[in-house]
DNA sequence: ATTTGAACTGAAACGCGTTTCATACGCTAT
DNA sequence: ATAGCGTATGAAACGCGTTTCAGTTCAAAT
């Protein structure tokens, strides 16, 4: 394999120019340029990543964990940050966890061996204390709130969004409203947790634990949940659920099994997926695809800590 | 930030001995190592993973290209092969391109540029010309029938595939059959078309272009192509359906509009998905998980080419 | 005529591990 | 006694770009 002290020998030149060919510097004279372009070609000589990584101690390349990737909330969030990366000239590189702690630590030990220059936590495992360990290593930028100054991050504004939705089911006349999330200890499960408790002791409604559902991820869950919710003998009469494609799925067995939505049972779904526009479900929109341009701005800024709440909003079809 | 060097003279050692250390090579005296460790820890060490694959010429990564992440198809190919990497002591990183031939590029780009040792693809939009071009740069598997020495394969028998569950339909009676896929001109889609082909030549069946579907990925798309469905003059009695989250949007639309399934409409989904165990729809079994383990094991070796053939399984149910 | 500075070029240092080669010690086999 | 081998260690070369610094040339400004 060539390297670039070869083209310089070809060229008749030394590495320096020929390194200032290769990175459209100014001051290299026509004639030379020309030398060594033609060699290049000659010889079909490429750089040799690793070196220039080493030698500018930069990658341009961004990290990005996610539990999953076959989900649409981070599907969507990841695509923005791909719009961006795009435009910034930057790569991605995408770390599924499912959760899974060893996981994440792969990708926060890549920042610091310096394969990456940022990381984007769009869900995080690792406890506080150990994360900010890697401060250090490099600009770190988190999905959730943090509010300390210590990393970037934007975030959806759960509480907002759970707020909102318990106030337009209660406004429109329900009483007993549930909700099915996926974890219940997540960062975000913890706000709408707060966002439910506060609701329920604002409106004087009792809590009961039937009313929330747990491990809900997609289709087949939310299937599972109404098949569950059917055999229930206290029932709620109205949920939000985590997401639409949950959501989908319970629509699905309850027009089985005769249930009459909205009226037996209200359904708020989120992200406004095509498949709520499709099922005709009432769902909250969240700015994902901004979020996660936002969220890869931030990765970019090593020096500058930031915070950005995103809010939501409701759109409303026929499951309510 | 320290490096080798600084650990050799702090240890007091040279700094062959400190990579002895820190790669575990033999021949190294207790007392030293001791020395090298200390020094290692108390000045939070840890090597810079640019210069390692600059100076070993590796970095254990392998590249993987798919169309899309969040597709159930494309996750289980990718679960197994992680399943393979953490085995193998190596790292994926994952290229989504949207069938984007530009995003395609990047990752071969990567691999021409030493940055990945392998690279699988799982779909292909390069023509084989261009693609042969990258031979010399690293292994590169494809999942598709390639029939040529020149790359590593491993794939789906998509035409027996898709025969065998052709004749399935055929011997329950169903005549007027046809099938819904994503693109029109992909490497698989091509094998089915040719089974399709070849099966109504078989059976004296006419060929109708009203019977075939394309643009079909996820869940929604099935409910439009149902409703098209219902909208034709000519309908087909049974169809095969790429994937399983089709096959369930297929069979929401027709129930809400009261198709009798399978009598008025037989449909056949792939991948066995948990949703088609859910929704009783009849499928395909692909041994996705097998494959992706098997595609990663040939990305590791270089100078190996073989090509594997996996086989499908129908999995009968509620909807034929 | 002289100063100033922009345009151009190359030597050498630098980023940081790995690996080869030479050397040295101590012990065993002949 | 000595060849031979396993153990142990370090100097130096190597992988390959980028960047700094010093130096040259030539034209414009004073």
């Amino acid at each position: 394999m060539t390297n670039i002290r070869d083209i310089a020998k070809i060229a008749g030149v030394s590495v320096s120019t020929v390194s200032r060919v290769l990175n459209h510097h100014p001051y290299v004279s026509e004639e030379k340029r020309r030398a060594v372009e033609t060699a290049v070609i000659q010889t079909n000589y490429h750089q040799n990543m690793n070196a220039i990584h080493l030698s500018t101690g930069k990658t341009n390349i961004i990290g990005v964990v996610v539990p999953f990737t076959n989900h649409p909330y981070f599907g969507k969030l990841v695509e923005g940050m791909m719009e961006q990366a795009e435009q910034d000239n930057h790569k991605i590189i995408l770390f599924q966890t499912n959760y899974r702690l060893e996981r994440e630590r792969e990708a926060l030990d890549m920042l610091k061996y310096k394969q990456l220059d940022g990381l984007i936590l769009c869900s995080r495992e690792i406890d506080w204390p150990f994360l900010l360990e890697y401060r250090e290593y490099g600009p770190i930028v988190l999905a959730e709130k943090t509010s300390q100054q210590t990393f970037s991050a934007s975030y959806i504004d759960h509480y907002q969004a759970f707020s909102q939705a318990l106030s337009f089911l209660y406004d429109k006349g329900y009483r007993k409203i549930g909700y099915c999330v996926g974890r219940q200890n997540g960062a975000n499960s913890k706000q709408r947790w707060q966002a439910y408790q506060d609701f329920l002791k604002e409106n004087g409604l009792e809590y009961n634990r039937d009313y929330t559902y747990y491990g809900c991820y997609q289709f087949e869950d939310g299937a599972h949940i109404a098949l569950k919710w059917l055999e229930q003998k206290n029932r709620p009469e109205a949920l939000l659920v985590a997401n639409d494609q949950i959501a989908a799925g319970m629509v699905t067995v309850c027009r089985k099994h005769h249930v009459d939505i909205p009226h037996q049972l209200a359904l708020i779904g989120f992200d406004n997926q095509p498949i709520a526009n499709f099922m005709e479900i009432t769902t909250i929109d969240l700015p994902l695809l901004q979020m996660g341009q936002q969220l890869f701005q931030q990765a970019l800024q090593p020096d500058h800590i930031s915070e950005h709440q995103f809010v939501t909003s409701l759109i409303e079809r026929q499951t309510v």
